[in-house]
DNA sequence: CCAAAATACGAGCCTTTGCTCACATATTGC
DNA sequence: GCAATATGTGAGCAAAGGCTCGTATTTTGG
């Protein structure tokens, strides 16, 4: 697997056809995935499974990675929509973060192991800058709820309760608990404690 | 990669330079690993690095998942001692979980990379039954100071404060923080504030 | 209709990589 | 010293997998 620059699309489907073999590689990687690990993502195995050539694969993505690279931008994409859905509405402080934390809930447990998949397969891909802004992007939704706590280093705050956030959820998913509330009632008191103890 | 029954040495070493032998090994593809993750790991380089053959591999090793196995093993058996050490004396509950909790940031600390490498690759082995033992063992070590601590469900709380130390812990350490008393001291909150809660 | 453009195909090239095997060297016990 | 045993070597096999390229088919615009 070659590291090399960026991924996009190597031709843009013009053709509604076209569009749909796109979607189906990707929709075919993605199951591979769930299935099988990144161990078991392979090209020609992505072709079959979505019922197309190689050949086809490789006029729309210039290389393995950047299928991966689709997914993990679509991951992306849906997260950031429902973090931002989360805090749309005026609301307390309180009531935004337990919004987004059942929005961070709801978005692993859609199809929790292609999430987890994903996230094991980022730290492979040489994504850096996009990933930088991704990052920036999560802060900039976090900080304003965050802030309102009043802690001393609110982003050093948001970037804890995120990760311990991952850690928890990520942990009761696969131990094969449903129950989001459930886990959001476990969280948010950590959280507060968090936010409590960082506030001189 | 295949994914087979377990992993152990094929041939035990008897003298002192296949002792060497293995070491090598085992060292060299630790070093792969940091610098190049699991997907610049293969046999072939790891003789190479280690200054061996790819056949003086093969009499110790059974397969490439071998050798990560003995890494694993080795990286869990520290953290148990290191674990086991920070409850082996007589003190409050809250100062077993402070010990407990720097043990853990410590032993990640020691070779982040390599700890955060490994973690990723341990769900590509079929170390079942080894895993789950370690995570009882685990467990034990957790429970009687979270249990001190009345929450309703302590094998709960301990899985839940695991899982949330790992995910900040991690995070810090690749942010490259180093301070590990700082880790600690923001983790303590959370955690106490996850217990308070879960104490009916 | 028809030519040009877009799309699809898949045999197969070429590299990587896990692993073996026939052979060489070192160590040990007697 | 001399077997017997343990250890070390590395060319190279076989399989897997990333990717190309010449060709066939479909769609589109006029």
């Amino acid at each position: 697997m070659t590291v090399e620059p960026i991924a996009n699309p190597r031709k843009t489907p013009r053709q509604a056809r076209a569009e749909a073999t796109v979607e189906a590689i990707e929709q075919a990687a993605a199951r591979i995935l769930v299935q099988g690990g990144i161990e078991a993502l392979n090209t020609n195995r992505i072709a079959e499974v979505a019922g197309v050539s190689v050949g086809s694969l490789y006029q729309y993505f210039p290389n393995k990675t950047a299928i991966m690279g689709a997914l993990i931008r679509r991951k992306r994409a849906r997260l950031l929509d429902g973090l931002r859905a989360a805090v749309a509405s005026d609301a307390p402080p309180n009531t935004h973060m337990r919004r987004l934390i059942l929005a961070f809930i709801h978005h692993q447990t859609g199809w929790p192991q292609l999430a987890q998949a994903l996230d094991r397969a980022e730290v492979f891909l040489p994504l850096d800058e996009e990933t930088r802004r991704f990052e920036a992007e999560i802060l900039s939704i976090l900080l304003p709820p965050v802030t309102a706590f009043g802690p001393d280093d609110p982003a050093l705050a948001a970037r804890d309760i995120m990760a311990l956030c991952r850690g928890m959820v990520e942990a009761a998913l696969l131990r094969g608990e449903t129950d989001a509330e459930a886990i959001c009632a476990r969280l948010l008191p950590a959280i507060t404690g968090y936010l409590k103890a960082s506030s001189a």
